[in-house]
DNA sequence: ATCAAGTCAATCATTTTCAATCATAAGTAA
DNA sequence: TTACTTATGATTGAAAATGATTGACTTGAT
């Protein structure tokens, strides 16, 4: 990754949380602790951002205006580490200059750190995903129409003539509250009816889901495992849902979870 | 491969990724390194693209067309009394849980603040407003769907059959970049066609103009006078083009300019 | 105060990238 | 053809970026 790349991808983190780790940015950036002190110290003297003591922080003192009411904040800090590292490994399968759906969710929204050096054309109904990538990045952004619902921070049409079915895209990204041998559960169903819609305009279906959700249960299916084309955890996944996913014909992305990755994506050994 | 044809693919592949390297320009255009440099060398001093470690990266901070007319820069609305006094005027002419319609612009962006103590149901196609509206009031916020360009930040949908269609409200609100006989003018022609589209969906045509409009021409013309029922503009406007309204049935309302309306024009009478 | 853990700047070795140079190939005019 | 210009490719030493290491420093807890 080059430096300028870096420069996007610190700036896009910074902006969104207020305090970053060298830690943090060195697995965001896959690069050493030294460079991204050296990051840091140069975008400082740019007066692109403060340098603190452990890592960086925005300038810009935003206080805690997020949209109203977002369980974003609460459940963002939740694993953020192997979210971080999912997020990358999803990012990594996709081609500048390509059409991607990213479905909103906590884990989806980190795909925007390292899509700072990327130049794709996202389409998505989440509004604070569409937010970031306009304001931090250089993609192309597509949002869905209908009513911003404040809680779930999802753009939400009843209608069925939404721009949505004129977009398409070979890969799409979601998240999920729970996932089984029954397939994928969703908890609200607002989410359910905005997801599959998303859903039919994708050719591959990419869930992000770190290895906790696979003790998740929820009352709603939203498809079956046989509908999903890959899966990318992290390493705490046993074997027996390994298995699992296996049978049902599933590609399986494994990230590891305590330290920081390099460049390539670790895979599972079939 | 020859100069002008190799200067071509990497102009071509410095457009859709945020940075090309220069390997990969050798084997794009399968010539040496020397003289992929040489190139970038001479396209840098062309202003073509930018010069950087490692490679080139794109001129354009935006990958897509912007439209021609109205960039919406932020220190445009701050400084204007008038148009904060117009959109207070505008928001004065809405009940509380009524549904309207605002068309993006640095005008009706002013209808945000006054906005902030109302509670009203607000289908809009300009990102920031939505943006604002979520995060600082508690008005109900609907989004057309589409592409986000970035420099108007106006969702625009080239499809006909977006959610827009399915909104309707009493009232529109809308600015504009000229007024003239012919009636309202527009720079580009796919604001006009975003535009026509929502005014279709409104019973009512409220049109925010500061008097400087009434001088202003432009290549297009949106609408006739006769659609627009009430223009709110400042008491700049001359008798002439009062009477032109007049005589075309248009309702004016004029807004004192030189003395700041009270602040809280938009306070709820308890 | 003292200690441990974390953080930082300085330094150096390694790798990557760059610009200058020269030689060769290709095109051009006499 | 020859003489000459231009474009290209290879080489090489310099410059820049990066990563690891070290020792000093800060912070917070005991």
């Amino acid at each position: 990754m080059h430096e300028n790349d870096r420069h996007r991808v610190i700036l896009s983190a910074v902006q969104d949380r207020s305090l970053v780790t060298v830690i943090d940015l060195c697995t965001l950036t896959g690069a050493s602790e030294a460079t991204v002190r050296r990051d840091i110290n140069t975008l400082d003297s740019q007066k692109q951002l403060r340098r603190v003591r452990g890592g960086a922080e925005a300038l810009t003192t935003t206080p805690f205006v997020g949209l109203a009411g977002r369980p974003f904040s609460v459940n963002e800090t939740l694993n953020s580490a192997e979210k971080q590292a999912i997020a990358a490994a999803a990012v990594e399968l996709c081609e500048d200059g390509e059409p991607i759906i990213i479905n909103g969710g906590t884990t989806t929204f980190q795909m925007v750190h390292p899509l700072a050096s990327r130049r794709m054309q996202v389409f998505t109904n989440s509004f604070p995903i569409a937010e970031h990538l306009l304001k931090n990045t250089q993609n192309t952004v597509m949002l869905s129409g209908g009513i911003v619902y404040r809680e779930q921070n999802i753009v939400l049409s009843p209608f069925d003539n939404d721009v949505t079915r004129n977009f398409y895209a070979k890969r799409m990204f979601m998240g999920a509250q729970g996932i089984g041998p029954l397939g994928l559960m969703e908890g609200d169903p607002l989410l359910i009816q905005a997801e599959q819609k998303l859903i039919g305009q994708a050719e591959e279906l990419i869930v992000l889901v770190d290895s906790s959700k696979f003790e998740q249960r929820s009352s709603l299916v939203l498809c079956p495992l046989e509908r999903i084309d890959t899966i990318i955890t992290d390493d705490k996944i046993d074997d027996r849902t390994a298995a699992m996913l296996d049978s049902a014909d599933v590609k399986l992305i494994v990230v590891p979870s305590g330290s920081a990755q390099k460049e390539g994506v670790a895979q599972l050994p079939a």
